[in-house]
RNA sequence: GGAGCCGUAGUUCAGUUUGGUUAGAACGCCUGACUGUCACUCAGGAGGUCGCGAGUUCGAGUCUCGUCGGUUCCGCCA
């Protein structure tokens, strides 16, 4: 079973090597068969080098012609200068002249080609991981991933973060995501929970007097996928003690900027952007907004302007304590044209949104003002939202009438479409944007009950702590936290907040959100017993990792950052999970199978 | 839980609108030719449970219903 070993790999060889014997492994990229002469590209991590078998060489030459692709063999020979260079690869100034060849294992008919320009569907690509991971895009996204998680590693280390592991076998704490469990062999009955966040522990590390924490972890949320969502996903967990907001967006933002000069040599600026919840949500109708859109599109309050409207749809909306805004879509100088159709999609597009429908003011080549309820609005109201949105010359204005709520969110989806419709995003631009002031709590209408709009142990703006006493909804919905999500082009890639570290505020905080005292007692009781005893001042951030790597590579969907990623149904292709297990397993573990009807 | 799209050769797709002869193409595979290719080229060949199951029909890849899988989105994701 010996084999030559490489002296080289596949990607190293140039002119320099020209005349060294040396030896390759690596996989049967291609196979050119000209009769009289047979190349191969073979293949490894590290490149692609042509090997050149001569005819002459009798053993050889009948060998290769056993090869397939994918194929891994063991090639020696000398380096030659090639008679025609191919200058695409940085190998393509020489050749291997093949004396001896060793086939290492043989491969069969292959479920799809390893191709750069991949043509198979992503359930083969996922069935057939290994395959698809030859590619070298797919080879790439992973060394990518472990230069970031060397960075990182590196510059928390370098600002004294000290690593720790927290269990992956944790208490469930049903608040938030749906929990993975885990059942207990000795404690029939009894479940662990994989941790949706090691939340509880990295605090506790702060009362154990750590300071600083830092881990690359996993998490576990058992909620359905989307293309930035994975059951299992990785996150960087950071968590500081004597702290404030201010500390750690530094500390992030020098990360960043780290992160995107190492790996895209692109500099990033910072201090980072940054607005209050209710700004964005005002301006940008979501809490992530794609800074990286201009051509205007921000949102603008046009209430006021039609308070005194005479249009009926107006006038009663407003009277029935509706809202109406707009944003305004630069034609002129995108070379955009408003056809009629579009104006239907988008109407369509916004009503799913839960609003009644889409009016429009187009401004024309010569100025003058176009739109279907034109003939219902006054000359000073014309004037004012004129004003307002400083209305060009083809211009034009999308506005949406209905629930506040509703009216924001439809306009903020519509910026997004009509950026994407008219290519109005710049692929190589990054907005990152803090997004501040997160309400603490958020009112569940289904349920007639308060929710912690991040976690339950986020602290209050110290100005608003005197509301948690007060009764009445409002009140507690304008409390605001010391609670901040990172945004970058448009994606949700960090999340954190200030802590509560005193007792009796966290009282007040699970009481709010409907958790007696016993239940707190049951669920967090071990934390809130560790604030007894001194629990400094601290806060912190987890960042999605997956979804910073795919943004670094170019790409959508975090799966193809993921070696083995799960589809949107959570089950892993490749070996079939999840799946049965025996009924011996079971047995032991003290649990029943219902039957599905 | 809901909605959209997709499922035809090993692979990627066409064919489904308007049901009708032997289900086509490219890549891959097999055979042969070819001494400078690099997506080699050329000639020939094999290869199909049209995802699965019912139904409508003289006749279903094509229409209907169900189901399974993939995917995108909504709900969900402290």
């Amino acid at each position: 079973m010996g084999f030559k070993k490489r002296t080289h790999n596949c990607g190293e060889l140039n002119i320099s090597a020209i005349g060294k014997i040396v030896t390759l492994n690596g996989w049967v990229s291609r196979i050119r068969d000209l009769g009289g002469l047979y190349f191969i590209d073979l293949r490894d991590r590290y490149g692609i080098t042509q090997l050149k078998i001569n005819p002459d060489k009798k053993d050889v030459y009948d060998t290769s012609l056993k090869l397939r692709n994918e194929c891994v063999i063991s090639a020696t020979g000398k380096v030659i200068k090639r008679e025609s260079i191919n200058r695409n690869i940085p190998t393509g100034e020489i050749e291997i002249d093949v004396d001896e060849l060793q086939i290492l294992n043989e491969a069969d008919v292959l479920p799809f080609n390893v191709e750069e320009d991949v043509k198979a569907s992503e359930e083969l690509r996922l069935k057939y991981r290994y395959l698809d991971l030859r590619r070298r895009a797919m080879t790439k996204n992973l060394l990518i991933r472990n230069d970031v998680y060397f960075i990182v590693h590196d510059y928390y280390r370098r600002h004294n973060f000290v690593e720790v592991e927290t269990p992956i076998l944790m208490k469930s704490t049903p608040e938030g995501a749906r929990d993975y469990l885990v059942p207990s062999r000795i404690h029939h009955g009894k479940f662990y929970a994989l941790p949706q966040s090691p939340q509880t522990y990295k605090q506790i590390l702060m009362v154990a007097g750590l300071d600083r924490y830092v881990q690359i972890c996993k998490c576990f949320r058992d909620e359905d996928l989307r293309a930035d969502r994975q059951p299992e996903f990785t996150q960087i967990d950071v968590e500081m003690s004597f702290v404030t907001q201010e500390d750690i967006f530094e500390l992030s933002e020098g990360l960043f900027k780290e992160i995107w000069k190492k790996i895209l040599n692109v500099d990033i600026k910072i201090p980072f952007n940054r607005f209050t919840y209710d700004e964005v949500i005002n301006k940008y109708g979501t809490d992530k907004p794609d800074l990286r859109i201009k051509n205007d599109l921000t949102i603008k309050n046009l209430t006021d302007i039609f308070k005194n409207s005479n249009f009926n749809i107006f006038k009663s909306a407003i009277e029935s304590n509706g809202f109406i805004a707009g944003i305004k879509l630069k034609t002129k100088e995108y070379k955009i044209e408003i056809t009629r159709k579009i104006i239907d999609n988008y109407t369509e597009f916004v009503k799913k949104s839960g609003v009644g429908g889409l009016v429009y003011i187009k401004s024309d080549e010569t100025g003058k003002l176009n739109s279907p309820i034109l003939k219902y609005l006054s000359e000073e109201e014309l004037k004012l939202i004129s004003d307002l949105y400083e209305v060009q010359n083809g211009d034009v204005i999308f506005i949406v009438i209905g629930e506040k709520n509703k009216v924001l969110l439809s306009l903020g989806l519509l910026r997004n479409k009509i950026a994407e419709d008219f290519n109005l995003i710049d692929e190589n631009d990054y907005e990152f944007v803090w997004i501040t002031d997160f309400p603490l709590f958020k009112f569940n209408e289904e349920e007639m009950k308060f929710e912690g709009e991040h976690h339950p142990f986020t602290s209050p703006k110290d100005e608003h702590l005197s509301l948690l006493d007060s009764q009445d909804r409002k009140s507690l919905e304008s409390i605001r936290a010391v609670c901040y999500d990172l945004v970058l082009n448009g994606n949700e890639i960090g999340s954190g907040s200030m802590r509560i570290y005193k007792p009796e505020i966290q009282r007040k905080v699970f009481k709010i959100i409907g958790l007696s005292e016993d239940e707190a007692e049951k669920k967090f009781g071990f934390l809130t017993e560790a604030f007894k005893y001194g629990a400094p001042p601290h806060g912190g951030i987890a960042f999605g990792f997956d979804r910073i790597i795919a943004i670094l590579c170019g790409l959508k969907s975090i799966k193809d950052v993921i070696a083995f990623p799960k589809t949107v149904s959570a089950t892993s292709l490749m070996d079939d999970c999840p799946n049965y297990v025996d009924e011996r397993q079971l047995k032991e573990l003290g649990i029943k199978i219902e039957k599905k009807k």
